[in-house]
RNA sequence: GGGGGCGUAGCUCAGCUGGUUAGAGCGCCUGCCUGUCACGCAGGAGGCCGCGGGUUCGAGUCCCGUCGCUCCCGCCA
């Protein structure tokens, strides 16, 4: 047995040629006499026909044929007779008439059709996977994953890049992301964990000299999931020697517009906007701002700060700010929507939501009456308000209060969008790198200060003397590159001097014998010559889905888990035998008399 | 840890303020059918209404609990 064409392979030019397909039984149409099949493999579907005149005993055996039977055929490809051509299918002008007939193997009725058109719950799916990924559109994301996989590995290739692969036996990194233990069996009460990211690994191969390094990352986070995590995910790490920010925006940039080359055949502009973290949380109330449409919140605490209006003068007086936005064309907003927005800002921390509708020529709002002529008149004049407006507003602290508006912004939007009143095309790329992220931040509950990103962020050069007076200026060289409102990477330049490093650490409290625990080799590495460096981690999953179109990271990833971790195919996590455990030197807490 | 949505035939779903024998489309099975491609026609099978408890004369429907899937908040250095 030997096939001799794929299932979306033949055309008109291979008329009359014998051929052999193999395949699954798409879609079979049995007129009794003539029966028709769709045979399906992963590059297309062909018609197959079996004629009784042509040969009665494959034509036969073919009325026992059913959805996805896994079948061999032999026969000639013809012409469809006139008429008969199906004009949505690549394959359409052609058939093959059938003389041979294999069965390799007939298949159980599947739970569900292996269709695109019919959705079918999650669920299902993810517990008949192997049958889910026969559907054409997910057989077309997993090659599309391929093939961008390899337009980044050919990128880095040529631009002399090493793939390096590090452990996946780690030691646990507690700083961070909760981690996926592994007992170890020759060190009782010992542990590995799964990385969260090959961070140290990267730096390290720096040290080696390694130069240039990436990988794709396989890491692990013990953390809720949610359509945009998976416990286990996979990042395209890279890390660089002799570098500053400008070398890796440009890579990053080569390196995006080539994978959308290759997915989507298109050319995307670069090099992509900056903005600073300053400007995305005052602008747009988020550190990964979705610019796709405007909207942009606007500062109000100076008009406010003498007003009428108890909430916002004291807020203000509180050192807190005013902030509103103006969803243009959002007053037909229903009170349902108004409360729904309303219930949004309180889950997000705000006390309540001040709104004002202007409709029918008039300020419709619970609120106004408090306003006097200039704060109406900085109103209408900052936010450009018109009938038909639906301004928002936000009093809290700076970071608070636009945090709040942001997510308001982006409800808001989607309503719009829903209504037809606003309009963000299904191909619209917006990239953006955000820039000159805090170094630190304070820690209300620890009462400390901590990295934003991670310890080994180096400070911009001129804010590094401001590190112990005034800690909060400081900006790190940390960088953003966000996609459409959701962050597809971060990284940073490095700190590569052991003093630097321990300033950090001083800084932030973390006390000398703790860092030399948990970071002692990794610091003394820096004693040996280690060259300045930096690097960047992009999320693959969230590319690829963004690249297929899809809202979910699970329909680029062969195999997900669900939004509990679990595995529906495989049953797991699942139990292990009382062996396992004692080997591992491992008793599970309230479960001691449990047999295996 | 918290909040929302969903769970009814193999699949997708309908089933009103509680009220006879729980429906539809697709799929499946049987028969007929030689140019279909959502093939057609006729007939048929198929239900622990997620699970457990409660209220009630009576529960798919109301209440409590629980499990599963999903979205979001917290979390994700």
């Amino acid at each position: 047995m030997k096939r001799t064409h794929h299932c979306g392979q033949l055309r008109l030019t291979d008329e009359g040629k014998a051929v052999a397909l193999t395949g699954w039984v798409h879609v079979r149409r049995d007129h009794g006499g003539i029966v028709f099949i769709d045979l399906r493999d992963r590059e297309g579907l062909t018609q197959v026909v079996f004629d009784p005149q042509y040969n009665p005993g494959a034509a036969e055996a073919s009325h026992a044929l059913r959805s996805e039977f896994c079948v061999f055929v032999e026969g000639r490809v013809r012409h469809r007779p006139a008429g008969t051509i199906n004009t949505k299918l690549p394959t359409g002008e052609v058939e093959v008439i059938a003389h041979k007939l294999e069965v390799l193997n007939p298949a159980e009725t599947p739970p569900f059709e292996i269709s695109d058109d019919t959705l079918t719950s999650e669920d299902l799916r993810l517990q008949y996977r192997y049958l889910d990924l026969r559907r054409p559109a997910m057989a077309r994301n997993l090659r599309l994953r391929h093939q961008v996989t390899m337009a980044v590995r050919n990128y880095f290739d040529e631009l002399g890049f090493l793939d390096v692969e590090t452990p996946m036996l780690f030691k646990s990194t507690p700083e961070g992301a909760r981690e996926y233990l592994v007992p170890s069996r020759l060190y009782p009460g010992k542990f590995y964990a799964l990385p969260q990211s090959p961070q140290q690994f990267k730096q390290l191969l720096m040290v080696a000299g390694v130069e240039r390094y990436y990988q794709m990352a396989r890491c692990f986070r013990d953390e809720d999931l949610r359509a945009d995590r998976q416990p286990e995910f996979t990042q395209v790490d890279v890390e660089m020697s002799f570098i500053d920010r400008e070398d890796i925006y440009a890579v990053m940039e080569g390196l995006m517009k080539r994978m959308w080359k290759t997915a989507l055949g298109r050319d995307i502009p670069t090099p992509f906007p900056r903005m600073t973290f300053q400007d995305a949380m005052n602008r747009f109330g988020s550190d990964k701002p979705d610019t796709r449409f405007a909207m942009e919140t606007v500062d109000f605490t100076e008009d406010f700060r003498a007003s009428q209006f108890k909430v916002f003068r004291g807020t203000v007086e509180a050192g807190g700010v005013v902030k509103a936005l103006n969803a243009k064309g959002f007053a037909c907003a229903t009170q349902g929507q108004i409360e729904a927005l309303t219930e949004a800002a309180k889950s997000f921390g705000a006390k309540g939501l001040a709104w004002i509708k202007v409709e029918g020529g008039k300020w419709n709002s619970p609120i106004v009456k408090f306003f006097n002529d200039a704060e109406k008149a900085a109103l209408t004049a900052k936010l450009k308000i018109e009938e038909g407006d639906l301004i928002l507003f936000a009093a809290d602290q700076w970071g608070s209060a636009c945090e709040i508006l942001g997510r308001i912004r982006l409800l808001c939007a989607q309503y719009l969008q829903q209504t037809g009143k606003l309009a963000i095309p299904g191909d619209r790329y917006d990239f953006l790198w955000v820039v000159d992220f805090p170094l630190l931040t304070f820690d209300k509950e620890q009462s400390r200060w901590m990295s934003s990103h991670h310890p080994f962020t180096a400070p911009v050069e001129e804010d590094a003397p401001l590190l112990e007076t005034d800690t909060h200026r400081v900006r790190g060289k940390h960088y953003d590159l966000v996609l459409n409102g959701s962050e597809i990477g971060g990284g940073s330049i490095r700190i590569h001097k052991p003093d630097l490093q321990q300033k950090i650490f001083d800084v932030c409290e973390i006390p000398r014998e703790i860092a030399e625990s948990r970071f002692g080799y990794f610091i003394k590495a820096f004693r040996f010559g280690t060259p300045p460096h930096g690097g960047i981690a992009l999320g693959f999953d969230r590319i690829m889905a963004v690249l297929v179109g899809s809202p979910s990271i699970r329909d680029v990833i062969a195999f997900p888990k669900t939004a509990k971790a679990s595995d529906l195919m495989t049953q797991s996590p699942g139990d292990v035998t009382a062996r396992q455990l004692k080997d591992l030197h491992i008793r599970v807490a309230g479960d001691e008399a449990k047999p295996a």
